[in-house]
This record gives structure tokens, sequence and C-alpha cells, in this order.
DNA sequence: TTGACTCTGCATGAATCCATGCAGCATTGG
DNA sequence: CCAATGCTGCATGGATTCATGCAGAGTCAA
């Protein structure tokens, strides 16, 4: 068992401290695109560090709390120790001879320097700019989502292949619904917009599966009706694919849904904001333009007869 | 059951599990900053809570591992509970439901498929997500628009005063009008939804001011129907106070507003998108709300009424 | 060479974290 | 209406992590 590796700390000794750590940030996270909240940081850490004197295995934690000043500030002495290749004693005197009361001070510490988070640099944000940079925050999650375009991209083929198309969205969702609806409608030749539950929908479900649907779009927000999940039931049971858009992986119509997509809303105001659910909605309306060849030619097609009519005034 | 972690073996009991964590690639990666790597396992995370019966709880606590999912694989099951609202006894049994051995096994498996080492990317976004992030950009040029509130104020208080209330919303910018109006009718005694233009618009003009109207409230976004611009000017010559929520402060609908609150449009996509002016509308409720008194208990008379009839599933 | 000094890992008590039995509460079905 | 079931938080024993005393090793100066 390597109690001691001092070949791999002779390498650092003779490193100032100062040279030493100041060659880390650059190397180990300049990459990282956006991450300059992070650097700052490591900036401060440095500081924090080069005020004291510190001891050759020393030196070697600061090393490693720099480079993985990501996810450092959550690991537990022993695991800062094993990164390091020193004893975990060597890890709370660290913290110690820092001025800190231990290694869990240090540890906040960490953790309050570099958020890896959020930035509570002095947020003086009112409340609705409190509540924008949540969506934001959402629609950061929705990029996340995207970066595997694959469910979309099969839920778009569902849902172009579909003819006639329903589009389910009751109280909340319902302007969802007919927004998507109404541009849907200008490359797919059969949308059909259920914005109202009750008696009528089995009827509509039915009309539109005997002209030929195949697939439902649902648009799944809170608060969730209960009316949607009977809805979607009885779509599924009339033999439609049921492609939901809803707010969580873990909404009450996921259960009754054959691909669901996830758009979280924000929650920061007296109602609901849909920002995601309505990006996604339209991505996926992208997406449905791929599998349908006469799209394009539909959308120029409007253009024309608009321009003639003089519909728009640009 | 093992008594330590450090067996390596424990986190692989489930097998459901073991599957969803030997399709973790080193590759997908997707937001610019550290911890968009970790969200890009978010999409992972949410299969591997999908296939689980999850309790109410057990949703809250999978709801903030996601939404926490940078720094939630490092955080103890203390600190989790604390995060998510939840004892520390249940984030123990929500490991144990998902098929681990127990919280560290959880853990464990969360640091191995959301890894905050960021790769050294240079992440070409997709088409998809550039759209996302330039919607990110009119969001934040909505909050820098919000550092100011008062504007907001005027019109929420403008609007707030007429009963009744109509909103206006032709063509694509319909969708925007309805989403409005549902939320709205929750706190104003008497919102009227007009959608639709044609000869019938000036005669339900006339009704709401017959029927004490003062203001009207107007979505106006691209492409922007000439029929919007003749409805607005009858309803100023009718005697509204017209606000408008508008994609520019250049629209042509700028002329014959009185009060004009911008907010982009995304154009990334085949069709547009309208998160900011959807975010600018529900703020613009939040006022309203400030100068209705009644807001608050008419909200909870609903809250009442909804649970009541058990109209939805929360 | 020798003595003093410093540094480091090992071992062990204290503190914290994790897992499980138990009781209270809500929901469901009869 | 009641019984049964499941869910959740509280309390507690076991396990892990942290902090500190101790001994060995290296360094430097006399």
């Amino acid at each position: 068992m390597g109690t001691t590796e001092d070949g791999g700390d002779a390498e650092e000794a003779g490193a100032g401290v100062g040279a030493g750590l100041g060659a880390v940030p650059g190397a180990g996270l300049g990459a990282g695109a956006g991450e300059g909240a992070a650097e700052g940081a490591s900036a401060r850490l440095l500081k924090l560090f080069e005020s004291h004197r510190l001891t050759p295995t020393q030196r070697r934690i600061a090393h490693c709390l720099v480079r993985r000043s990501a996810d450092a500030p959550f690991l537990s002495s022993v695991e800062v120790a094993e990164l390091a290749g020193v004893s975990q004693p060597s890890v709370t005197r660290f913290a110690v001879a820092l001025g800190f009361d231990g290694y869990p001070a240090l540890r906040r510490h960490l953790r309050e320097v570099a958020p890896v988070r959020p930035g509570p640099e002095a947020a003086p944000y009112n409340e609705y700019q409190q509540a924008v940079h949540a969506e934001i925050e959402n629609l950061r999650h929705l990029a996340a989502l995207l970066a595997d375009p694959a469910p979309v991209a099969r839920a778009g083929a569902v849902l172009a292949a579909s003819r006639p198309l329903p589009v389910l969205g009751l109280r909340a969702a319902g302007a969802q619904a007919r927004g998507f609806a109404y541009f849907a409608a200008k490359v797919h030749p059969d949308v059909r917009l259920l914005d109202e539950g009750g008696t009528m929908f089995a009827d509509r479900v039915d009309g539109a599966v005997r002209a030929g649907a195949s697939a439902l779009l649902c648009f799944a927000l809170p608060r969730h009706p209960r009316e949607v999940v009977e809805a979607l039931t009885y779509a599924r049971h009339a033999g439609l694919t049921v492609v939901t858009v809803a707010d969580s992986a873990f909404a009450p119509v996921a259960a009754c849904s054959d691909l669901l997509l996830p758009a979280a809303v924000g929650t920061g105001l007296a109602f609901d904001t849909a920002c995601a659910p309505m990006l996604l909605g339209r991505v996926l309306l992208e997406s449905m333009c791929d599998h349908l060849p006469d799209a394009q030619a539909s959308l120029e097609e409007f253009d024309a007869r608009a321009a003639a009519r003089g519909l728009f005034t640009d």
C-alpha cells in the first residue's frame, strides 16, 4: 500500500507557491467556456493560499482544490486526501493552517466562494426580474435536454405522420395548444385543436381516428386537470400515439403518454409562465417540418397569398 | 448489503438502474457553463426516475436532484433533504426505492452519471439549442427592461381599473391573448378575449365600452396583421386607453398605442417563439393583481372550489 | 555526528451522517 | 363509517468522517 509517494511529491517541492498554483487555472478551467465565476473564485482561492506559508503536502492539496474547484467544495476530507495523494489528517491540518476551524469550515467557505449553481453576486433583482431569470434557468435546462435531439425527432416523425393531427390543451395549456395549432396548420393539412374537455372530447377524438389520425399531441401544464388524464387515456384506447409536452417527467400524465418531453414552467409569479413548453412546442414543430416534404412549399404559398391580400403590414 | 461503499458493486444492485448507467457516454455536453455538462445528464436522470413509481415526497427529491444536478451528487442526505424540504430518512428511502443499496450508492451513481469535470468542449450548439439560447438573450433584455418597474406598474393600474377588460390578440398573438385572458379571469371579474378580427370586432369593442371598459390590452406580434392597426385605431377612437405588448418599440402598432411594452420574439426557428411577450404578459398580470384588492381572495376561492370539485390531480 | 526542528502518516476519540423501527396521518376500498 | 394500506417524520443504533496525540523520517546547523 502506497503509504508514501515521495517521488510524486518531489516534483513539486521545488516549485514556488505562486508559480505552481498560478499556472493552474489557465490550464484547468480556461477551457470551460462561460465559467467566469469559477475562474474568479480560483483567483480568490489563490490569494487565500498564497498568503500562507504552505508545506509541500499542503501545496499539493491546494493544487488539487484549485484544479477540481468544481466539485472539490463537496468532497469529504478523505476524498480530497485520495485525490491529492496525501493522508486525511493532512487535509484537516491544511484547513487549520489556512485559519479555518476545521475541514468542514474550509469546505463551507469553498462552497460560498465557488458557487457552482447560482451567482449570489449582489443580485438586487426585483420580483419580476427574478421570475425572468428563473425562466432563463428553465430554458437552460431545455437547451441541455435538446443536446440529444433524438426524442424530438421521434416525436416530430410521429406527429407529422398523423392525418389529421389532434392537439390537446385544456385550461391553462389551452393557449399553448392553440399557439402550436395556429402555426402547425401552415405546414400540416389537417390540425384539429382540442381545447375543450367534456363529453365532446371523445366525439372529436373518434372523429379524428375515423379520419385517419394516428397520433395526438398534448400540452400538459400545472395545475393538471384530472380531465386531461381521462382524455389521454381515452385517446390511447382509441389507438392514438400520445406525445406529451409536460412541465415535468413526473407529471400525472406521464403514465398515459407514449412519449413525454419535459419543459419546466416558471412559478415565480402569481400565475405560471410556460416559456420552455412553448419553445419546445416550436422545436417540435420544426422537427415536424423536417418530416413534411411540402412544408416549405406551403409556407411560401402562404406568404404569396398573404402578400397578395395585403394581410400584413410588412 | 455492503457495509462499505468502496466495494464498487453496491450501486449495480438494481437491474434497470444498471442498464441506465451503462448507457452513459462521456461526450454528451450542451450548455456552456460547467454545470451544463451535468445538466446534459439530467435527461438520463429523468429516465432513471421515470422507470419507478415514486411517491410525492420522492418526486420532490427527484425534482431537487435534477434541478441541482450540478452539486447534488456531492451533497449529504441531510443537505438534500433540506433542499427538497423533506426528512432525511425520506432521502434514504428514495435511494432504496430506485434500487440502490443506500444513499451513498445513489450518490456514487450520480457522480458517475453527471461528471462535473467539464470535458474539453467546444460543444457546437445544434439548431434547437441555438434557438433556445437566442430566447434566453431575449429574456435577458426583458429582465434589464424590468429593472424599472414603473411602466409595468402604470399599465397594471390602467388595466386593473377597466371593467370590463378587453384583451386583443389576432392570428399568431391569439394564443398569447388567450393565455393572458385565462389567468386574468381568475382575478378580474370581466375579461373579454378578442381573438377574431373582422366586422365583429367593432361590435365587441362598442359593447365593452358601453359596459364600462376604459382600457384595452393588445398583444402584437409579427407578422403584424394590418387588421391589428385598424382595430387599435378604432378602440382608441372609442375612448379606450390602449396598452400594447409588442415585439419591438417600433412595431406598426406603436403609433396607435398609449403605452407600449416591448418584448422581443425569437426568430431562430421556422415559427416565432414568444417567450418574452408571454412572460411580460404574466408580469403585467402580477402588476394588475397589486391593483385588484380582491385578487388574493378570488384565487383562494377558486382553489377551494377546484378542490371541492376534484378539478385537479394535485 | 548530533541535536533540534519540522513534516508526515497512523491510530483513536468525538462528531456527523446514514439506516431502520415506530407512531401519526392521509387515502382507498369495502 | 370503519378497516386496511401506504406514506411520512421522529427517534435511535450503527457506520462513516473529522480532529488530535504520537512516532518515524527528513533537514539543517553546529
